[in-house]
DNA sequence: CTGAAAGCGCTTACAG
DNA sequence: CTGAAAGCGCTTACAG
């Protein structure tokens, strides 16, 4: 088969060990032993079969990443791929793989959680969502396998290390710019409260409404897609009196509406201001382009990613959390004063 | 440390190649020694050691996936998650593990590639792009190591097994149906012909007017951007006779020419049409909804897969590479009749 | 500073 | 039908 060690040490007249440590650099080994073996190595075409090393140091050097695609929508969305970046670019620069799962629906995907963790194909393990009583979590937790969740975990949370946005800030912040520029009748359109993501998104809309003494919470909970985004746009478009501002928490949510409301001839943001969340290049490329709140998912990605490496490094260390700010990113959508409001 | 063959064959008192039969489903063992054995197991919580498995057969039944995220725009192209998926899908049927570069340089690709190869990591690999002149492409040919590409190889063709669209045609036949819509002054949008995927589907918009007798061609080759769309726009309009229909190649380069028209007033479809290639989500909740090649980007990434794991089965197979076939989904953005033209 | 030896946790001919 | 032994390709105490 392919050239191993004891090729290597048979041709340079060392014992296979010494090729080994000159392999690791070894300080103990002299310059010139070090070149000898090289030279034969570089000769022999000689790589180091990672199979074997992993086996032996019982460190496979490899993060796996569990995550969901449940929707043909999340295929769609960009969190993912750049979430992605965000892990890899910090795996990369720390010589860590990265194992991804393939299944789909969620008995496959604690299967293959459960040959990862228990395969030893995995040092640790970046969980991409976070959802109720969750067999992965638990499973994670009573092998006390190292993870670090992306998003707030609903069960457990004293136990998880995890890396969030402030969510029911963000929102906050989002729909109090609204009514800043003049909004009063703002109708929030979000996802599954099951998820804590959308549970504190919502909670921030209503402190923010909450604050600024207006009473009408207009709360919608929709799947994304086109027939529900003409549905709770038809919706909106009914209600007395009129919303005049939309808050969103999904860029595809927010494009849908925007599809939705260009159909109906309402034109933002004259008549109806939209926001979202994420801040990919759809919200740019939209038309109009959208006002979003940046959740800087390439930073949680990568902070994820950097506390699972800290703590393969020092298993001891103290547990931490980790919030990512958001920010607004100001563009069309909503960016026109209202007449009854201020000039933003 | 964890649970080994040794201490379930002491526990059920057989001998650790027993256990490994037991483990394999061995046909020669009793079905007696079976149950006993797994009982043992499932008490002892005995999980095999993945890494020892995969040393001593050789194999890693793991795929790697070698992508190229150069830019930001990348992480915002709906190509990559939806071909991810259709690889995972036959990946996980087949259970291989997905195994995947982090790299953004060409240089730390190609080094992850070498690692993957000589460390033995993974038993094949799929590459994501195809590019001019490509080292990695290079050293997979060297080491003879089993790969399958998506997209059309440019150099070496008669080596490489892939899997593409037949872009020319796909792009003819777009094009096509612009002229049958009524359309003579068609702008073309497209990327870089040193990507042979660009090539191609230029040279498809060519055959089409070629065929339709259509002198103008009116070709652009623009990056993804705000201000480039914004520039492109700027020409086409200016130009006499001023087109009335735009192919672009790309979902995101289409948004963004939306956009760009949509700042200058120009109604889509009834002032400019506009088609692009892909059909994700995007295309579909864009406004107006695109008109699109579908290029089946799940089943190309599928396809690829499956074409990989045949050949690990029998590295001698006959070489073949696979055509996905384009379909043309029509949507709102370019399918009004035209004064001059029919009606679609 | 280097080598001989044991071992990581499995699988697989080879016996019996 | 099952076991003893060798071996996959490394690393790492332990000697010297």
């Amino acid at each position: 088969m392919a050239v191993t060690i004891k090729d290597v040490a048979k041709r340079a007249q060392v014992a296979p060990s010494t090729v080994s440590r000159v392999i690791a650099d070894h300080p103990k080994i002299t310059q010139e032993t070090k070149e000898k073996v090289r030279k034969v190595m570089q000769e022999l075409g000689y790589h180091p079969n990672l199979l074997a090393r992993k086996l032996v140091t019982q460190s496979s050097q490899t993060i796996g990443i569990i995550r969901k695609t449940s929707s043909k929508r999340s295929l769609s969305d960009p969190f993912f791929p750049v979430a992605l970046q965000g892990m890899s670019d910090l795996l990369h620069e720390k010589k860590y793989s990265v194992l991804m799962t393939c299944g789909e629906s969620d008995e496959e995907i604690y299967h293959e959680v459960v040959n990862m963790v228990q395969g030893k194909s995995v040092d640790g393990m970046i969980m991409l969502y976070s959802q109720d009583n969750d067999p992965v979590l638990q499973l994670l937790l009573e092998q006390d396998f190292p993870f670090v969740m992306i998003g707030r975990p609903t069960d457990h949370i004293d136990k998880v290390m995890y890396v969030d946005n402030d969510n029911v800030k963000a929102a906050r912040d989002i729909t109090d710019y609204l009514i800043r520029a003049g909004h009063e009748y703002i109708a929030y359109v979000g996802g599954d409260p099951r998820f804590e993501v959308h549970k504190d998104r919502e909670q921030g809309y209503k402190q923010a409404l909450k604050l600024a003494d207006i009473q009408s919470e207009l709360l919608f909970r929709k799947e994304i897609s086109r027939d529900s985004a003409r549905e709770t746009v038809a919706e909106i478009l009914e209600m007395n009196p009129r919303p005049t501002a939309i808050v969103t928490t999904d860029e595809l949510m927010g494009m849908s509406l925007l599809s939705a409301l260009y159909e109906r001839g309402i034109r933002v943001p004259d008549e109806m201001a939209i926001t979202t969340f994420m801040d990919s290049m759809l919200s740019e490329l939209s038309s109009p382009p959208m006002t979003t709140v940046d959740i800087h998912a390439f930073q949680l990605g990568f902070e994820a990613a950097k506390t699972l490496v800290d703590l393969l490094e020092k298993p001891d260390m103290m547990k931490r959390n980790i919030l990512v700010p958001t920010s607004i990113v100001v563009r069309e959508s909503c960016r026109k004063n209202k007449t009854n409001g201020a000039m933003i």
